[in-house]
DNA sequence: TTGATTTTATGATCTGCATCATGAAATTAA
DNA sequence: TTAATTTCATGATGCAGATCATAAAATCAA
């Protein structure tokens, strides 16, 4: 983890953009900037929290792990966002493992500094516990999902979510590219059956693929897709 | 759902606990006293958030549904938990339903006076903050489990978690009596497997059934089943 | 108290998806 | 540039768990 310090500018993430004035010297002289290659680990599920992480560029993918080979992909985070705010709780633990899926830039704030800002700024803490509220809303939408939507019906969720957050490029594809495994991840399935339904959605028109780059031709069969 | 003015206590819940003395008579002004039936709904999926609740006696099981016949139970509340908090957030919709299992009574705040006391209370929306952070790891370690753990596993999960939040009755069962349909659901699986595994860990002597009651004879053996 | 509904119980079958196996293509390392 | 490692691609096989079918008990309604 590189370390350098005149990455972010104060204004990306909602630590900064929620920032009293008086603050915010505060906040430049604690954070730490870091940067990371294309699938370095940020930290790991088990390690003790010793701050939280925001995004300023790239792409992370936040998972959890089952044994030693298999895992979920809980979240993407991306520029602005937050991470490592999982690790906030009873335990003082990180739930979840991040890790880079492209080269990242991103700004390191310790636990007790963090803590402090939310002391003393009530609209953060405010904003916080409502990020909490529409992350855990989403989880357990995903839950439901889980058990009861088909795996077609999951990756034409994931896949309009993701547009949803990362945006199309001028070309009509999803600004993101992810391998089929990180979609499998994802979607709670495996990598044979990820790519055996994205084969078919290509087939069916609802798609198209070229490399790891994806373009929604046809979002209203994915909508039909997420609800039988 | 009878009204009623003389239930609580004003000293169950975590509004109440963590309330400053000044702004208790408030509380004890805008709490509304209601009791529900077994089997009664308390608010549905989809309906718009009119306020919160809080249980003051009886338990409560909070569903999502799919479909017509299908649902996941996300969580159980008891004496003293908050229920409908997580209509909080962007769309101002209960995401979940609630329904009674037993008798029960409770309280109910609008989301005004809420939203209030949270900005009076920064205890308050510390601790409630917090909350959906333990909620929100909740959530997804289950999540995990349902994509990578067999059922048996997820059902000794269940069983040690009901076990820790509920506590046994003197003759050692679990201090809460839910049906096969709905351990089913909170596990995600059909009733008839629920059932098959369950008859299973009987045989194994890992637990033991009595009508509606479960005894956990062997915790051991099932913090195993959890892990593989 | 009796008929109706819901819950419990259990076997028989079916299937979506995981697993296994194998090779080609594309990255990455060296 | 070449060897090593990942990722992509696809068919063959197997199984955990869903679905279907039935009936007895228990609970509830009237």
């Amino acid at each position: 983890m590189k370390k350098d310090k005149h990455d972010c500018d104060l204004q990306t993430c909602m630590l900064c953009r929620l920032c009293i004035k008086e603050w915010l010297p505060a906040v430049d002289n604690h954070r730490k900037n870091f940067s990371l290659k294309k699938g370095q680990l940020l930290f790991r599920e088990g390690e003790p929290v010793t701050g939280i992480y925001f995004i300023f560029s790239g792409t992370v993918k936040v998972h959890k792990h089952w044994g030693e080979e298999k895992e979920l992909i809980v979240r993407f985070a991306r520029k602005g966002d937050i991470v490592g705010h999982r690790g906030v709780g009873a335990e003082m633990v990180y739930p979840v493992s991040a890790t880079a899926l492209e080269p990242v830039t991103l700004c390191f704030i310790d636990l007790e500094f963090f803590q402090a800002s939310l002391k003393v700024n009530h609209t953060l803490l405010h904003e916080l516990m409502m990020f909490y509220a529409r992350e855990l809303q989403e989880s357990e939408k995903n839950m439901r999902n889980l058990v009861h939507m088909p795996v077609k019906g999951r990756i034409a969720h994931a896949l309009l979510t993701l547009r949803d957050k990362f945006g199309n490029t001028e070309d009509g594809a999803i600004d993101m590219t992810l391998g089929r495994q990180d979609l499998a991840s994802f979607t709670g399935t495996t990598y044979e059956t990820a790519f055996r339904i994205m084969s078919e959605l290509i087939q069916e028109n609802v798609i198209a693929v070229s490399g790891k780059s994806i373009a929604v031709l046809n979002a209203e069969k994915l909508q039909e897709l997420e609800k039988l």
